[in-house]
DNA sequence: AGACTAACCGGAGTGGCACCCCGTTTGTCA
DNA sequence: TGACAAACGGGGTGCCACTCCGGTTAGTCT
C-alpha cells in the first residue's frame, strides 16, 4: 500500500468516525469524503460501499468490547453491547445488514467472545440449554435498533433476559 | 374531496400496498407514483411524506390485528404482531419512525388492544407488574426489525418472553 | 540522480431519489 | 353552461451513491 493511499484511508476513516457519531450510520458518504479532503471516488476505492466503511468504523470499538468479555458476566457483557449499540448510532443496523449480506469480521468477534460467556453461564446453570449466542446478539441488536439512542435499551434487555412471568 | 382526487388517492394506495409487499417500506415513492399512473407531485400532495403513506398502507391490516386481540392470549397476540411485522416488510421500521416523530394512529390502536390483554394477563398472574405494553410492543417491533422477514421472529419473541433462565 | 511505471488520485458524469413550483386541466355547483 | 376553486403533473432543485478516465505521484531500479 502506497503511503498516500494509507494516509487517505486513515483520513477517511477518521472523518467517518466523527460523522457517524454525529449523524448515525446513514451519514452521507459524500460529506465524509469532503470532510476528509478527498474525492468521493477515493472513498469508494477504499471502501466499496457503505457497509465496508461502517465495518471499519466500528471494528476498533467492537474489539475492545470483546476484550472486556473476560471481566464480565454474560448479562453484563450483553448490557455493554446494548449500551454501545445504542450510543454508537447505527451499529446495530450496520451489523444487521452485515449479517444479512456478508460475513463480517465484527460479527465473528462478537459471537466468539459472547459464545464463551454463554457456555460458561450454561454450565453453571444460569442459562438454559437451547439458547444460542446468535439469538442473544440478535436480540441485543434488535433492541439497540429499536430504541435508537434512548436509555430504554438496558431496561428492555433486562426484561427480555428475565422474561415476563412473575 | 373531488372525485378525481379520491380516485388518485386510492390508486396510489393500491400501488403502494403492492410495492411495499414486494420491496419493503423503503420502496421508491416515484415508482409507486409511476405505477399508480400519477405524477409524483400528486403522491406528495396526498401523502406529505413516506411515513404518511406507510401509515395508510398499514392501517387496515393493523386494524384487523387489533380486532383479533379479543380472541387471543397476550402471548399469541404478540406472536401475531411479530409475524405480521415480519411478513409486512418494514412495518416495524415504519411504526418505529412514527413513534419517534409523531403520534401515529396505528400505534395508538396497538397499544389500546395490547394494553387490555396485558392488564388481563397481569390480573391472572401470568405477567408480573412493571411490564408496560409499550415495552412489549417495542420488543416485538425490535425483533421484527432485526429478523427482517425471516422465520426467527417467533422464536426470538418466545425467548424474550420466557427469559434465559432454566 | 533520473527515469520509468504501476498505483493512486479526484473532477466530472450517470442515474436515481424525495420533494416542490407553477402553468394547465378538471370537477362541481350555481 | 360558465366560472372558479381544487387538483393535476411536467419539469426543476438539490441531494445521494457510485463510476469513468485522464492526469499525477510514490516507490523502484539502474
Amino acid at each position: 500500500m502506497r503511503s498516500d493511499a494509507r494516509r487517505n484511508y486513515e483520513r477517511i476513516l477518521a472523518a467517518a468516525v466523527a460523522e457517524v457519531a454525529a449523524t448515525g450510520a446513514d451519514a452521507s458518504l459524500e460529506k465524509i469524503a469532503r470532510d476528509a479532503g478527498v474525492g468521493s471516488a477515493t472513498l469508494h476505492r477504499h471502501f466499496a460501499n457503505r457497509q465496508a466503511l461502517m465495518e471499519a468504523v466500528f471494528h476498533d470499538r467492537v474489539e475492545t468490547l470483546c476484550a472486556q468479555a473476560g471481566d464480565l458476566t454474560l448479562t453484563d457483557w450483553l448490557r455493554a453491547v446494548a449500551e454501545f449499540g445504542a450510543t454508537t448510532r447505527g451499529l446495530a443496523a450496520s451489523l444487521l445488514a452485515a449479517g444479512a449480506t456478508a460475513d463480517s469480521g465484527c460479527e465473528a468477534m462478537l459471537t466468539d467472545a459472547g459464545g464463551a460467556l454463554l457456555r460458561q453461564a450454561q454450565q453453571s446453570g444460569e442459562v438454559r440449554a437451547g439458547v444460542a449466542i446468535t439469538d442473544l446478539l440478535t436480540l441485543v441488536n434488535a433492541i439497540s435498533l429499536a430504541t435508537q439512542d434512548g436509555p430504554e435499551a438496558i431496561r428492555l434487555l433486562d426484561l427480555a433476559l428475565k422474561g415476563v412471568a412473575p
